[in-house]
DNA sequence: CTTGAACCTACAGTTACTGTAGATAGTAGG
DNA sequence: CCTACTATCTACAGTAACTGTAGGTTCAAG
C-alpha cells in the first residue's frame, strides 16, 4: 500500500463510500487526516487501519457507540479487557434476541403464504390475517414488539 | 369498544403511540378521521381497524411501502391475490436473509468472546479480532455487508 | 372558576448513513 | 498553456420509521 492516500482511493481499498469516511471524521470516530496544499485529505496507514477497525466493527452490528467505545478501549491497551468482553457480549444478546424475532416471523409468513388461495383479495389468508385482530390480540408478538 | 375515540384511547387500545397515528395520518396510511368540535380526532371502528392491519403488518416486518400497497390491495376485494403473495413472499426472503447474516454474526462473536483472555486490551482478543484485516479480508463478510 | 390532563400543529431529533449543489483542485491530452 | 474531465471540498438536506419538544388550545374534574 502506497504511504499517503486520497479519500476516494481509501474508499476504493476499504468498501466504504467517501461520504461515510467523512461522516466518520465528522462525528469524532476517525481523526481529521492530513492536508494536501489544495486541502484534500491525505490518509496515513493509522488512518486506513482506524477505519478498517470501525467497518469491522459495524460489520459485526456494534452501534456507532459501542464502536467509538471499543475504539476508545484500543487506544488504551493497559485497560482492563473486561469493558471490551462486556459492549461483545451485550452485542451478542441483542443478535441473539433479533434472530428470535426474525424466525418467529419467518413462520408466520410462511404460514401466511401457505394459505394463499391463489384467488382474489376477498379470499386472501394474508390480507386476512393481517387484519385479524382476534388472532392479533392472541398472540404474543403485539406485546413483544421490537424496534 | 365504544363508537368514537380520541387518539389518546385510539393509542391505548392499539398500543400505538399517538405521535406514530399522526404520522401515519399524515404519510397517508390512515385517512384523517373525524374531528370534534375542539378539533380533536375522533375515531370509528375503521379507522381503528384499519391502524391495527397496520400495526400487524409493521410487526410483520413489511416496510411502509409494502403495507400501503396491501392495504390498496385490502380496498380492492376483487384484485388479484397475486400480488399480495408477491410481497409476503418478498418479504420471506428478507427475513430469510437477515436470519443468515445474524447467525453468521453471532458465531463470529461467540468465537471472539470464547477467546476473551480476561486481561487487559493488549490481549485481548476481540479488539485484536476488530484490527485484524488479514482476517477480515480473508472473509466473505466484508463483501457481504448488508444495509 | 381553577387546574391539570389531553389534544393540537409545527418543527426538530434519532441512527447511520446517503445524496446533492456549487465551487475548487488535480491531471491528462492536445 | 488550454481544455475537459475527474476528484475533492463544504454545506445542507434526504432516507426510513418513528419519536420528542415547544407553545398554544380544548376538555374535564373538583
Amino acid at each position: 500500500m502506497a504511504q499517503a492516500l486520497t479519500i476516494g482511493r481509501v474508499a476504493e481499498a476499504t468498501q466504504c463510500k467517501v461520504q461515510t469516511i467523512r461522516y466518520y471524521e465528522q462525528i469524532g470516530l476517525l481523526r481529521p487526516p492530513e492536508r494536501s496544499q489544495g486541502n484534500h485529505r491525505v490518509y496515513r496507514k493509522t488512518d486506513i487501519d482506524r477505519l478498517l477497525f470501525i467497518r469491522h466493527a459495524r460489520d459485526m452490528g456494534f452501534p456507532l457507540e459501542a464502536v467509538r467505545d471499543l475504539l476508545s478501549l484500543a487506544d488504551t491497551p493497559e485497560a482492563s479487557c473486561r469493558a471490551v468482553d462486556d459492549i461483545a457480549r451485550t452485542q451478542l444478546g441483542e443478535v441473539e434476541r433479533r434472530i428470535r424475532r426474525l424466525t418467529a416471523l419467518k413462520g408466520e409468513l410462511e404460514r401466511m403464504i401457505a394459505q394463499c388461495s391463489g384467488g382474489t383479495v376477498s379470499d386472501c389468508r394474508v390480507i386476512e390475517a393481517l387484519g385479524d385482530h382476534a388472532h392479533c390480540e392472541g398472540d404474543d408478538h403485539l406485546a413483544a414488539r421490537a424496534g
